[in-house]
RNA sequence: GCAGAAGUAGCUCAGCUGGCUAGAGCGUCAGCCUUCCAAGCUGAGGGUCGCGGGUUCGAAUCCCGUCUUCUGCUCCA
């Protein structure tokens, strides 16, 4: 049921020119999409929502773009490099899949484990005349298990070395390492995960370096925190926002545009004085959750779930999720992720990246605050939320994507009722005073209801019809896409009426008077 | 990666006991009609039946291989 829907929206949004599949004609590429020509109005009007109201509303945040190549080393202070570059393997049976190189050290552990025992065993019964050094060297059960770990020590050495995939199974095998959860010996072969997208930077292949593609923006903003202060001449608290590409490697990237290796982040991260983290994480919860709810999608939509086992990195952390057609799933992040990123550039690219505070008359790290959201998560809550289908009194039946106004491509599309009588030539001049400020699209094909039906599905909120009486008395009907009511209008209103209620300035105020009722 | 399902027109699908030039509905385009909620009339365009091979006089249809997509399993925005 819910898959329906999920399917629904997918062809609905190739449908309607908002996403395709990416590279259709030669049969697709996995987990890629591109956005069309409806889908790129709309991801840009998500954009400016979040950048007009993360930057240009808060005065104590500005934002920044940095490059997608960055040097390697920043993924070496981040942690990616060593945490992300595992070797897996699958056991057939279980479907479990393991890192290699932990299935052969849990396997050293249990021989460590009979060399522990073969020293109790020995303490036991020479009591206090036990010498464990000499012991250790002369026992042969101990002896021969620790020559056993050296041989699988100096093997699985050479195999990672070598980053021969092929030794490492073979080291597994030969071992008779069975898992833990199937008990069996059915293994894959050997694979390297790695979440970084590499490439090189250089046009020549030798002599030039192996760089990453980005995984995340948020280290863009970290190794430029200090450029930003100082030439911003920023104090504490501050936050600098960045929107922009991302690439992970994913193990499996698939649910639409939920989880593809190529996406979109928008990310705030907010400097802090330590100390203060508690007040800034929930400040920044409730500020985030109020930009959901103002896009009016449905309060029970969207629930927050805290983390309870924390990264390495973060002493708090919530996920604001969304009720996707696939269930409840993270949409946003907001982490507590204390000194660790600036303190890891610090020792990393050994420069100092501290705050003096006037007012401790002392210096810091300050600490961070990190909002994320995913861009293309945002565009399949709207997309998903939007599509309805709805029972008419007469018995048909409407689809209707119902998409914020402010959000949809096209804001006004406008129709002469018929194809002469000077209808369309007045129908043009209305768009031509309406196009400096909003999206306009001209329609004059097919009979009126299929038009209005044609917009319904496309998005877009309102739609003006010219008639006969237009032409005396210069009104025109304009119609809501939701209630379908039509209205008679002046065509000198038009722009304060669809402005008021299309706006992106109209959308930012509702929200602002709301975030006003946060503390 | 593993397991399952599916690939025929832009979309949804029929055709699949092998046999005329591969069809329908919707959509698209052109013309007629001139009408305020998808449904009037006329016509047009659009398909190497995912790809490759085999069996056969003959393959969308049977067999083999292959590719792609979708769904589940772990991590994340």
């Amino acid at each position: 049921m819910s898959d329906d829907l999920l399917k629904k929206v997918i062809s609905h949004a190739k449908e309607y020119g908002y996403i395709f599949p990416s590279s259709e004609i030669y049969d697709g590429l996995s987990a890629t999409y591109d956005y069309g020509q409806n889908g790129v109005e709309l991801k840009n009007n998500i954009k400016k929502y979040w950048w007009s109201s993360m930057v240009n509303m808060h005065e104590d945040i500005v934002g920044i773009d940095a490059a997608i190549f960055m040097h390697p080393k920043t993924w070496k202070a981040s942690g990616h490099v060593d945490a992300f570059n595992d070797p897996l393997i699958d056991n057939k049976d279980s479907k479990k899949r393991y890192r290699a190189d932990v299935l052969i050290e849990d396997h050293i552990a249990k021989i460590e484990a009979k060399i522990t025992k073969e020293v109790a065993k020995g303490l036991k019964r020479f009591g206090d005349d036990f010498n464990k050094e000499e012991f250790l060297k002369t026992n042969p059960n101990v002896l021969r298990n620790q020559a056993k770990i050296d041989e699988i020590n100096d093997k699985m050495r050479d195999a990672f070395n070598s980053e021969d995939l092929g030794n490492i199974k073979a080291l597994i095998e030969e071992l008779g390492i069975a898992c833990p959860v199937s008990g069996s010996k059915n293994w894959t072969d050997v694979r390297q995960f790695n979440l970084m997208f590499s490439t090189e930077m250089g046009s020549v292949a030798e002599g030039s370096n192996t760089i990453y593609l980005r995984p995340e923006t948020a280290q863009g903003i970290f190794v430029n925190y200090l450029n930003v202060q100082k030439t911003g001449r920023k104090k504490i608290p501050f936050g600098i926002a960045q929107i922009g590409k991302a690439f992970r490697n994913e193990i499996i990237a698939r649910q639409f545009i939920f989880r593809m290796r190529e996406f979109e982040q928008m990310e705030m991260q907010f400097f802090i004085k330590p100390g203060t983290q508690k007040e800034w994480f929930e400040k920044w919860k409730e500020t985030r959750i109020n930009w959901h709810k103002a896009l009016n999608l449905g309060e029970d939509n969207y629930r927050f779930h805290d983390h309870l086992k924390l990264a390495h990195y973060a002493d708090a952390a919530t996920d604001i999720e969304f009720n996707f057609p696939m269930g409840f799933k993270e949409l946003e992040g907001v982490h507590s992720r204390t000194d660790f990123d600036l303190k890891a550039h610090e020792e990393h690219s050994g420069k100092k990246l501290q705050y003096f505070d006037p007012q401790e008359n002392k210096s810091y790290v300050p600490y961070v605050i990190e909002t994320s959201i995913g861009l293309d998560r945002m565009f399949l809550a709207i997309m998903s939320s939007s599509l309805k289908e709805e029972a008419l009194e007469d018995g048909s039946t409407r689809t209707v994507l119902k998409l914020p106004a402010a959000l949809a491509p096209t804001k006004v599309a406008v129709f002469p009722l018929t194809k002469k009588d000077g209808l369309p030539e007045k129908a043009r001049e209305i768009i031509n005073e309406l196009k400096f400020d909003f999206n306009c699209l001209y329609e004059e094909k097919d009979a009126i209801g299929k038009r209005y039906r044609r917009q319904d599905a496309a998005g877009t909120p309102f739609c003006i019809t010219v008639d006969h009486d237009s032409l005396n008395d210069n009104t025109v009907t304009i119609r809501d896409r939701d209630t379908m009511q039509q209205e008679r209008v002046l065509i000198n209103d038009l722009p304060k009426i669809i402005g008021e209620k299309v706006s992106l300035a109209s959308l930012l105020k509702k929200l602002e008077s709301r975030e006003a009722a946060i503390v």
